[in-house]
DNA sequence: CCTCTTAAACTTTTT
DNA sequence: GTTTAAGAGG
């Protein structure tokens, strides 16, 4: 038995021992929301749940993972392993395999990733011969998905008024043809995307009573985590499985609502307890994991917040430091500075290297980390970013696995039809397109009997085409007695595929090969972990439907070695380290720049914000960079505004940053080299460099502005030894002056990114001493 | 039909 | 700066 009193708060315990009807807990970030769910099912458990009559919904499979693992510990795994735990979309998907036939699927339909829908629906507006300027397939996707997640099937949406008119005015009125052609191809080739997933289990529930009310009785206990990031879908498909026994207990923060662009809507959190009558709230304000002053910088930060559910979320661990915010000159230098901050705590305090993040919010910031932390050896890892799935090599061996599985699976039919290069070119497959979509079958239906579908093909194309589909048929053939990783093996050969990867040893081809590797071992992995549990034939389909929700595959085998993590600040939430970087606090960057004109959606990223502060346990820094490279030509930034939210007791910025929140953005970027950066520049070197002659004190005035465009402007005065102010370096030393004329350089030590040979035609420097 | 070169778009964030 | 699309040439 577990003495809950021992291991929970009293609130904690409240929310755990309440389960007699709906419940909504609030947990505040670092309130122990894990712990509370982790309890909450083993307090169920020992008071009679059957494990499977538990359903619990996370938001990622490392979530449901590491709550499983919490679980198994205090109830044992065989208990666990029963319970009905994983993601929304995994959960569901499972569930629409057995029930597939009701909603006019087959149990084996495809999953299709972003990805391929994506191409599907390019290829759509292709053929529709629509502009893709005007009906960008990103945009399109994102309203498919919206529409999905709203449960707007394109019935209702080509039918509702609303949506016709805001089309009609900005002249896209094609969209519903394409969401319905989208709908139809999809269903044809046997396929679901991530929000089908959704919006089919709804349906499904919705027109058939008698399933519905199967797993309503199924399921005597709903949990979900994360609810400030569920949508109306997954609200409403909560609503059809709780039904009126509604033991329904779910945990979120508000505060931490950061997917809203996936149609997240945090009022499902905010209007849960009228959604759910008779719900009762319980808060966990009570932070356990960091200091009070990033806590209470963190509540100064949201508390500019309008739309929340208020609360005080406190800390009673040690006071702490305040944060710290840091300028740099440079994106470049904004690395230097945080890695060498790293090896300085590294050095002088003993924190471990996996004491330490980097959280920026764009994937494209982690590769200037990256080489700062190369260049020092420091050992990280980074999540996110491709996973392994997404490896072309890998998507291409898999869309093979799909049509042994689903030969109907129209988008693995594309990528391989031609790869490796059988001579079937994109005249053959627009021709085949045609002919499916004119008999409304699936490709793989016309290529079974190609004249009969009325395609002409000459004899040289015609048996290229019947090589293919022998070939894929045989695969089908095999799939019923082979098993997944033997099936595997035999596709990787008989496709091909493996010549063309092994034919030359280039570093390229090499990483392919260790890929295909990786996945051969890990379907052999698989094949023997699943026989292991008992199953005696596992199949390839086994293996599609294990890996194609799979999105980060956490490589639990170095997670202990200490490496310097690098994420996301997406990624980051529900993780936690004792030393947290937030890097490129700039305006247009964090804030991106495409919330400018929302106020939601402002609240939005300060809310991830917030999220990103409160990772940390010990330390949390902040920096921004005056210049940033971006889209491959460099750019000014100006400081985030959301540091001005932060209250300045609890934020301490060294000397030289004393004046940024006085930095008001401004209309063009010459501004930016003025006095005022002067006048930080010479704070900074007081405090860094000791010996320094006190003949400085008026520098900025006496210092001339070099314009940014004047390339020629003059480097005369310059010899060995004296300091220069580059503007994407920083502060640097000359060691040495070469060449002549147009030739000229000079050889410079920078504090932050070490020696620079600078062509001084170019360079963009002035000199300080 | 294939491959190489060039142009353009792109970046939020992820199941 | 990187990746993908389109176009020319073979």
């Amino acid at each position: 038995m577990i003495d809950y009193t021992k291991e929970l708060n009293p609130e904690q315990l409240q929310a755990v021992e309440y389960c007699d009807g709906p419940s909504l807990v609030i947990a505040g970030a670092g309130s122990g929301k894990t712990r509370v769910l982790t309890y909450k099912i083993a307090y169920l458990l020992e008071h009679g749940y059957k494990p499977w009559s538990i359903l619990a919904l996370t938001f990622t499979n490392k979530a449901a993972n590491e709550m499983k693992q919490r679980i198994a510990q205090e109830v044992g795994a065989n208990m666990a392993k029963h319970l009905w735990m994983g993601t929304f979309h995994s959960i569901f998907a499972r569930i629409l395999r057995v029930e597939s036939e009701y909603i006019g699927f087959k149990s084996n339909f495809t999953i299709y990733d972003s990805s391929d829908s994506r191409s599907l629906i390019k290829s759509i507006i292709k053929e529709l011969k629509l502009d893709d300027k005007k009906y960008k397939p990103n945009m399109i996707q994102g309203l498919i998905s919206r529409a999905k997640n709203a449960l707007v099937t394109p019935a209702a949406y080509s039918s509702d008024p609303e949506i016709l008119k805001e089309l009609m005015k900005q002249n896209v009125d094609q969209i519903p043809l394409i969401y319905s052609t989208y709908w139809n191809r999809c269903r044809q080739a046997g396929a679901m995307d991530f929000d089908d997933l959704l919006l089919y289990t709804y349906i499904l529930f919705k027109q058939h009573e008698d399933v519905r009310a199967k797993y309503e009785n199924a399921f005597e206990y709903i949990l979900v985590d994360e609810y400030q990031d569920t949508n109306y879908a997954q609200h409403c498909i909560i609503k059809q499985l709780s039904g009126n026994r509604n033991h329904v207990c779910v945990v979120g923060d508000d505060a931490q609502s950061i997917y809203s662009f996936r149609g997240a809507e945090i009022d499902n959190i905010l209007r849960f307890t009228t959604e759910f009558k008779g719900a009762k709230l319980f808060k966990l304000e009570q932070n356990y994991r960091s200091t009070q002053m990033i806590v209470n910088a963190a509540n100064s930060l949201i508390d500019k917040n309008r739309m929340q559910i208020r609360k005080k979320v406190f800390s009673k661990n040690d006071t702490g430091e305040p944060l710290e915010l840091t300028k740099a000159y440079s994106d470049k230098e904004e690395g230097d500075i945080v890695v060498n901050r790293i090896a300085d705590m590294h050095r002088r305090q003993d924190y471990e290297y996996n004491t330490f993040a980097i959280l920026y919010r764009t994937n494209a910031q982690s590769r200037i980390f990256e080489e700062a932390l190369r260049k020092k050896n420091i050992p990280y890892r980074i999540y996110g970013g491709l996973s392994f799935y997404q490896r072309k090599e890998i998507k291409d061996v898999m869309a093979y696995f799909r049509l042994a599985v689903n030969p109907m699976d129209e988008e693995a039919f594309k990528r391989v039809l031609n790869y490796p290069l059988r001579g079937i070119g994109d005249t053959t497959l627009a021709k085949v397109v045609a002919a499916a979509n004119v008999n409304n079958i699936s490709l793989w239906d016309v290529l079974g009997n190609p004249i009969e579908y009325g395609c002409k093909f000459n004899s040289s194309t015609l048996s290229k085409l019947e090589g293919f589909h022998s070939m894929i048929s045989s695969f089908i053939e095999m799939s019923d007695t082979t098993d997944a990783a033997a099936l595997g093996k035999k596709i990787m050969e008989d496709s091909g595929i493996l010549k063309d990867v092994y034919k030359d040893n280039s570093p390229e081809d090499l990483s392919r090969q260790q890929n295909l590797d990786e996945l051969y071992n890990g379907m052999t992995d698989f094949v023997q972990t699943r026989q292991e549990e008992g199953n005696e034939f596992v199949s390839m389909n086994d293996f599609l439907q294990e890996v194609s929700l799979l999105t980060d595959q956490d490589s639990d085998k170095d997670a202990n070695t200490p490496k310097v993590t690098l994420l996301t600040v997406h990624s980051a939430k529900g993780l936690e380290f004792g030393n947290v970087f937030v890097v490129g606090m700039e305006d247009g960057l964090f804030p991106s720049a495409m919330c400018e004109y929302s106020p939601r959606a402002l609240e939005e990223e300060r809310r991830l914000f917030y999220v990103a502060i409160t990772r940390a346990k010990e330390h949390c820094f902040l920096s921004f960079a005056n210049l940033r490279y971006m889209y491959g030509k460099q750019s000014f930034c100006n400081p985030s505004p959301f540091l001005k939210d932060i209250d300045r007791n609890y934020l301490r910025t060294d000397d030289s940053n004393k004046n940024i929140d006085i930095i008001k953005p401004e209309a063009s970027f010459k501004p930016h080299f003025t006095s005022l950066r002067s006048v930080a520049l010479e704070q900074k070197q007081q405090t860094n460099t000791p010996i320094q002659k006190p003949s400085h004190q008026n520098r900025q005035t006496t210092l001339t502005v070099k314009p940014v465009d004047d390339n020629a402007a003059s480097y005369g005065g310059l010899e060995v030894g004296k300091h220069i102010e580059h503007e994407r370096f920083g502060i640097g030393e000359i060691n040495a002056i070469e060449g002549v004329g147009d030739n000229r350089k000079a050889k410079v030590t920078f504090k932050n990114v070490g020696e620079k040979t600078l062509l001084l035609r170019f360079a963009r420097f002035k000199i300080i001493d």
